[in-house]
DNA sequence: TTTCTTATGTTAACTAAGTTAACATTAATG
DNA sequence: CATTAATGTTAACTTAGTTAACATAAGAAA
């Protein structure tokens, strides 16, 4: 009988899976009602993923690869050191809060082990070069002392770090950007506070 | 027979579950397991808490006063404002680095829902207020107009997501911090960059 | 073509967890 | 002392992840 076997199972279980994952986030995404959702019996996902983990997996590995490239190509876009910065902050944000359960499953604890799925550490690693490149100008990095290559790599961490925070914060909803305002501006206010600087209030 | 009413059921409850959450986190926090744990039937944690949710809640709850605490005893003991708010900027990561279940409890989506659990609103609320208060010496706020109060507050926005950044990435092992360091150091030198100053590299 | 093998799908079962209902016992209170 | 509220217990229901055993389809090998 002609009902056995889709055709194309796999591409669509992945397809599915982003589907709840958008939805209902990585706890949510069951594999019994994915497979239910999909037509098929409970047991035929095991037949194209390791499991859970795999298929959170080959959907995390896509989210990075989106990911990286919405940074490379602000990156690219912008030649100017510190401003490529401060775009690439509001960027980073920008993804999270289009995709809140995707940066929540990239960079959470629900997030497959790393060394368990070496394709998925290759997209993490690439994402985060890219990131380290804008912000280091690495073009450069052969001309520079190691004290220099230091402050850049530290510069790096830092601009990663409150862009980190505020996305966090925001899709977490702890706090809530104001209405009257582009999010990217908001974005791009916060990231340019400079906490050093004598607060003259 | 006297195996029946342990006494104080309640308590050792919460005080395995403090232990279970510390050492796996809030998924791997299962009634079941802590009943079995605790001596007790598997059904008798839900006369004492509303649930899974009741009991993370009831935790959260702890968690936060003792972060409120840790916060505010750093806050107090800085009188320099720009001073002060890098000290807490180190504090806060490092409560987080020494309690990340804790902290990950309090801050994702494990937490139990704040508008269901109205002390567990409270506790959040007074953790974020001593937060402000130390980043916008609100000694003064009466005296400020609104453009200073929203700068202010902007400030805060800042110093709050950066450390928030640091604490999350560090825990999620995305930073290593350098290990011939003291963390605490490292931090401040992370809060201290100015990403608006031209990288002279 | 016929046969063997592999990929892919199915059913059925096992384990573990959250939760609730129905029942038992204790402690406290009138 | 009798009643009641609090607190435990057992047993069951539901959902989920996972695996084993079996079935069928497709393609390679004979």
């Amino acid at each position: 009988m002609g009902k056995y076997h889709h055709g194309d199972v796999r591409n669509v279980l992945l397809q599915k899976a982003e589907t709840i994952l958008t939805e209902e986030g990585p706890t949510g995404l069951s594999l019994r009602r994915l497979a239910r959702m999909t037509g098929v019996s409970e047991a035929a996902p095991y037949r194209h993923f390791d499991g859970k983990d795999g298929i959170l997996a080959a959907v995390a590995i896509a989210a990075f690869e989106r990911f990286a490239e919405q940074l490379e190509s602000v990156a690219a876009n912008v030649a100017h050191h510190e401003e490529r910065i401060m775009k690439l902050g509001a960027a980073y944000v920008g993804f999270a809060v289009e995709n809140p359960q995707h940066f929540r499953l990239i960079f959470g604890r629900e997030r497959p082990p790393l060394d368990q799925y070496p394709e998925l550490r290759d997209a993490a690693d690439n994402a985060f070069d890219v990131l380290q490149r804008a912000v280091t100008s690495v073009d450069r990095k052969a001309e520079m002392t190691l004290t220099e290559a230091a402050t850049a790599y530290n510069r790096a961490l830092a601009a990663w770090s409150r862009a980190h925070g505020i996305a966090m914060l925001v899709i977490d909803g702890m706090i809530v950007p104001p209405a009257d305002q582009e999010l990217g501006d908001f974005v791009l206010g916060l990231l340019a506070e400079d906490l050093t600087a004598p607060s003259d209030l």
